[in-house]
RNA sequence: GGAGAAAUGGCAGAGUGGUCGAAUGCGCACGACUCGAAAUCGUGUUAGCCCCCUAAAGGCUACAAGGGUUCGAAUCCCUUUUUCUCCGCCA
């Protein structure tokens, strides 16, 4: 959520920042109601204060004897007044907030504008491997060594399922695991969230309003979206809502945790041809980072989960580049991203496997997540938050790079020690 | 899921319709005393908003949340949430 003194102090340089984004907005009718707030509660406040005053002599009064009825009739028109006025308010307040909360952040300054066509590759790890045979695609090769059941997973759930057996539930989880080890070592506090969500912390996290759609809703009887629950689309959601409405010690920041979830989301009419296997399911496995920091700080943390985002892949062994997004190309909520993306041989292309974003204080200020000083001011956190990572596009990616002219697949050094001492794959 | 009890400042804990933003204690900060400390004494110690010289003073709001009764609500009523106790169910 923005500021909205920072709107009203400067809408035009809010303006051309949000354009960066893509987002066209004319601030005029949110100025003129903020206007008109600020003059009603002058007004509102002033009668309160009479009535505040009045109701302090009565007592007085009455010990004295005297009559107080005239002065009651007299506090009731001012009461409705009063009433009246709150009531306009509260409508001015809630109409203001709904714009606000559905305008998304702004970009930092050094982002260029426009969509994926501007995104900038930064970094190169490794190279694409080259074969000295016909390479196979992940589904073959899970296929063939049953390391994945796409069939049977279809069978159980529809179309975005597959299940991991054998081999391949425990490169997952040795994928995964590995993952966790790092954090561990970093010093990141391990977190295991529910996995069904309130309807406050999609809020919190920026996806809803706008996104409300794109997960999946837990039905009750109430029909009512603000009671019910949704599955978790990423643990981003429930991390960044960790401390809403609290005021965390300044001494405490940066604050550090990660989660392993499961995501669960619609990706509704998103399923490409060539989309095969697991690329994009309706159900896939994340290791999730997220750092609250002072706003001094925020710079620095998130170099940092950069940092270990390309560290997990590097000591993976997996050949990636890392891009720094156009400002139309970051989420809503975020000012600054970058994707990481492991090279998929064959398809051809890179696919993201961990995004990096800094939320600055967008995402506190939406769920009130304070920090006080030394000097006793209060501020908004900022939030930031990595994949580290998501093993939907690592494993293929994986099995595809380091897959053998007889069908094995290698497993890379850093994961043998959670699939007892394997080396290899094989049939 | 059912029954009962409770929710007050950093913490503990008073307060059951009116000068209560809230006694008292602890904690914390500053000052005095001291060579220094402890003890003691004194002063102070919530946040949001409005106004505004990003000052001071002033005003409004907030006693879990939301609504209601009333001239006036921490105090009475309703709803919700959370916690505790008991019962039921259960991986």
């Amino acid at each position: 959520m923005l500021d909205i003194k920072l709107i009203t102090e400067n809408p035009e340089k809010v303006s051309e920042s949000l354009k960066k984004k893509g987002c066209i907005v004319d601030f005029k009718p949110v100025l003129e109601k903020n206007a008109k707030r600020k003059a009603i509660i002058g007004e509102v406040e002033s009668l309160k204060a009479q009535r505040n005053k009045v109701s302090a002599q009565i007592p007085q009064l009455k010990k004295q004897g005297l009559p107080v009825e005239e002065i009651f009739a007299e506090m009731r028109t001012l009461g409705e007044k009063i009433e009246a006025l709150d009531s306009e308010l509260d409508a001015l307040n809630q109409e203001i907030t709904d714009f606000i909360a559905g305008l998304p952040n702004m970009p930092d300054d050094d982002l260029l504008p426009g969509e994926k066509e501007n995104n900038e590759v930064v970094k190169v790890f490794g190279k694409k491997p080259e074969f000295d045979f016909e390479p196979k695609n992940h589904v073959d090769i899970c296929t063939a060594l049953n390391l994945i059941d796409y069939e049977r997973g279809t069978k159980l759930s529809g179309g975005g399922y597959w299940l991991y057996r054998g081999e391949g539930a425990q490169l997952e989880w040795a994928l995964l695991n590995f993952f966790i080890s790092e954090h561990l070592k970093d010093g990141y506090e391990f977190i295991l969230p529910p996995h069904m969500l309130g309807y406050n912390c999609g809020f919190g996290a920026g996806q809803f309003p706008k996104f409300s759609d794109e997960v999946y809703w837990i039905e009750d009887e109430s029909g009512d979206r603000k009671k019910q629950r949704f599955m978790l689309p990423t643990a981003e959601t429930a991390l960044v809502n960790l401390y809403a409405g609290e005021i965390i010690d300044a001494k405490k920041l940066p604050l550090k945790v990660f989660a392993y979830t499961p995501c669960y989301r619609k990706e509704a009419g998103s399923y490409r041809a060539e989309e095969r296997g697991m690329i994009r399911g309706h159900q896939f496995n994340k290791v999730e980072m997220v750092q609250y920091t002072h706003p001094d700080h925020s710079k620095e943390a998130f170099e940092e989960l950069v940092g270990k985002a390309c560290s997990l892949m590097e000591k993976l062994g997996l050949h990636y580049r890392l891009s720094k997004l156009a400002a139309g190309d970051c989420s809503a909520s975020m000012a600054r991203t970058y994707d990481i993306e492991v090279w998929i041989p064959s398809m051809g292309i890179y696919k993201e496997v961990s995004s990096v974003s800094n939320a600055n204080d967008y995402q506190a200020r939406r769920n009130n997540t304070r920090f006080k000083g030394e000097d006793k001011k209060l501020g908004f956190v900022h939030t930031l938050n990595g994949s580290g990572l998501a093993t939907s596009r690592i494993f293929p990616a994986l099995v595809e790079q380091f897959q053998n002219a007889d069908g094995s697949v290698t497993i890379p050094e850093v994961l043998r020690p959670f699939m007892g001492g394997k080396t290899v794959i094989k049939l």
